[in-house]
DNA sequence: GCGGATCAC
DNA sequence: TATGGTGATCCGC
């Protein structure tokens, strides 16, 4: 790539680019290692060629060609400067990083292997010999019969028929595929009360105290999860063992189907097996950013550190902090249950055939709001910005946002924020053929909150059996004590926030009331019958806990914890508990404040001295103030 | 803050 | 014959 080739090698290269573009992003999943892939993505290009998503494709395929262009006409004007204090400065990112290592943990990534497929088999055991896929316009995976002749999830329809005339294709069954999976987070509990639920069919454990307690060792822990798993529920999983969630992460897939792989805890071991492991096989690194490390000689993790004085200047500082820990081995060694992580935004999208005519658009836009509608209510947000999102028939994606007056959920006030938007973009492609229409809400307001609705004397004691999530075995009265001494800086920076929000709600407090009851309880209703996957479940309450729990209701009667600003007993459920005392806090912080002073600004001054407790404590929760080295969740590209 | 782009599943 | 939906992050402007 150092000198431009002649022109027929030239297009003959982009012709090889798109095919690997056209071979889809699962190309790094298992169960292709024997496929001729030459052969697949021959018949793929064919099957494309001609089409209005192979054009698109095909331009984008050019766009990225040409960045890279520009990436390595950088790379050689850099190279003609003194790069040393470049250099420098990635030596020195890396000795800090090096310091933050953590060999102390076991983590554990699991994941079922084909899952969908699996559980359809469960049902349909004729299956399991022949071919076949879950989901019809586009598969969404595959058995892995269907995956040797070059099948694999993301991949259409259509195309997955050409590769395999015989392949069977049947429908999505969402709900099946989610009780399945709490089938199975009931066992994992076990092994981690705290697990976090990554997917429908992935899962991160720490280990490290199941290990100790049961004096057994990681390997051992895991096949017997596994075999639990199989046995009981007849799924089976993959797991890779490591010191941090991406190395874990990375070792499930080595040893796919029904396997595990375990990279030992020391770093000469993960030194060498980040060396040698090609780029693509770290979550974050796509098809895209691939092709631009491989341009300027990437290919390996390894690789990075030969080229670390021209990373951050090629790409960006997030992405070289990325590559440097990625060339290290290094990654969160947290795990936390799913539900743990703030929600950004909540929307909804939907294809459909080509579409022009401005009353049908606006139809479907109408039709997008209510769905959407739907969304907040259950999900309990309303947006301060809604996001509209069209694809012409071209395949070209196009985005337009807006900040209506007051924060929306409702469909009528979601659609007639959106309109406009859309009015203008038919302005802006007089004509506009769509074939996607979708609506987001960003920077969401919450609407629930337990202790919102008491905070303002809506009824409503916790129920003893209310929710029974993260119930953990850690006794109170320490959580007292930590509760009303200081805070840290993390803490302040976490809370400061919360009062915004709360002086924000409590402008829109009047409008709100009357909605209150009419929208838990559709909440409730939608809660009742949802199971569209779009949200995890959260975690299942240990058999262990189970267990005690019923022996306690069985002996003596239900015991409570006394919250020690109001008294009143309350639940033993840590995380229940921890939302009381929150609220108890900033109820009367905020009483004594509003008497102190009616001016708005010394009130808020106070809230936010005196009320360090709004954050949700967790057992693990400490160090990550280095946020530059613990990426918060593991599937995010970068951090920050 | 906005819009495009990438990524994961 | 006709290539998905949900959610998150980063970058350049």
């Amino acid at each position: 790539m150092t000198s431009p080739p002649p022109e027929e090698e030239k297009v003959a290269d982009e012709h090889d680019t798109l095919r690997y573009s056209l071979l889809g992003p699962s190309l790094t999943k298992s169960g292709q290692d024997n496929v001729d892939q030459q052969k697949v993505s021959e018949i793929i290009y064919n099957a494309s060629k001609g089409s209005k998503y192979f054009e698109n494709e095909k331009s984008r395929d050019k766009n990225l060609t040409q960045k890279i262009e520009r990436i390595l006409s950088t790379k050689k004007q850099l190279e003609k400067l003194d790069l040393a204090s470049d250099r420098r400065k990635a030596d020195d990112f890396i000795a800090e990083l090096e310091l933050t290592r953590d060999l102390s943990q076991t983590i554990v990534h699991i994941d079922c292997d084909a899952f969908f497929a699996a559980v359809e088999e469960l049902d349909r055991p004729e299956l399991k010999d022949l071919p076949f896929a879950v989901g019809k316009g586009v598969l969404t995976t595959c058995n892995y019969h269907a995956r040797k002749f070059g099948c694999r999830s993301g991949m259409a329809g259509f195309v997955a028929k050409k590769l395999c005339p015989q392949l069977i294709q049947i429908p999505l069954n969402f709900d099946k595929y989610t009780s399945k999976a709490q089938e199975i987070r009931e066992l994992i509990v076990d092994y981690d009360p705290r697990f976090e639920s990554a997917s429908i069919d992935e899962a991160y454990l720490n280990i490290t105290e199941y290990c100790q307690k049961n004096d057994i060792s990681p390997e051992e822990a895991v096949e017997q999860l596994r075999r639990e798993v199989h046995e009981k529920t007849k799924i089976t999983i993959s797991a890779g063992i490591a010191a941090n969630a991406k190395l874990a992460k990375i070792c499930s897939n080595l040893n796919k189907p029904n396997g595990q792989f375990i990279l030992p805890s020391k770093r000469p071991a993960i030194m060498a097996f980040m060396r040698d492991l090609p780029t693509r096989k770290v979550n974050g690194i796509g098809r895209v950013f691939e092709r631009e490390l491989d341009a300027i000689g990437v290919k390996t993790c390894g690789d990075i550190y030969t080229y670390r004085q021209f990373i951050s200047k090629l790409f960006g500082e997030k992405a070289f902090a990325f590559l440097m820990q990625c060339y290290l081995g290094l990654g969160r060694t947290s795990v936390q249950p799913a539900e743990e992580y703030e929600r950004k935004s909540v929307g909804t999208e939907s294809t459909f055939g080509e579409m022009s005519d401005p009353t049908q658009l606006r139809e479907k836009l109408r039709a997008t709001a209510e769905e959407l509608e739907k969304d907040m209510i259950r999900t309990q947000f309303k947006g301060r910005t809604l996001c509209l999102k069209i694809k012409l028939h071209t395949y070209e994606v196009f985005t337009r946002q807006t900040i209506p007056p007051k924060a929306v959920y409702l469909a009528d006030d979601i659609y007639k924020f959106a309109l406009p938007m859309l009015s203008k973009l038919e302005h802006e492609f007089p004509g506009m053929k769509l074939r996607l229409l979708g609506l987001r809400c960003t920077h969401l307001a919450s609407m629930k909150k337990p202790d919102t609705m008491a905070f303002f004397g809506f009824k409503k004691r916790p129920t003893p059996d209310s929710p029974e999530v993260g119930e953990t075995m850690s006794p109170p009265p320490k959580r007292k004590v930590e509760l009303l001494s200081n805070t840290t800086e993390e803490e302040e920076e976490q809370w400061q926030k919360w009062p915004d929000e709360l002086l924000f709600e409590d402008a829109e407090r009047q409008e709100r009331e009357d909605e209150y009851q009419e929208l838990e309880f559709l909440s409730q209703e939608i809660d009742k019958r949802r199971h569209h996957g779009k949200e995890i479940l959260p975690n299942p309450t240990p058999k262990k806990v189970l267990e005690e729990k019923e022996s306690r209701e069985e002996s003596i009667e239900e015991e409570w914890w006394d919250c020690p600003i109001c008294n009143r007993p309350q639940a033993q459920d840590e995380r229940s508990f921890n939302e009381h005392i929150d609220l108890c806090l900033s109820r009367q912080t905020i009483r004594d404040a509003v008497q102190e002073s009616a001016d708005n600004d010394r009130a808020r001054v106070v809230v936010r001295e005196a009320t360090p407790t709004n954050k949700r404590r967790t057992r693990n929760e400490k160090r990550d103030k280095s946020g530059k080295v613990g990426d918060p969740k593991q599937r995010r590209l970068f951090f920050g």
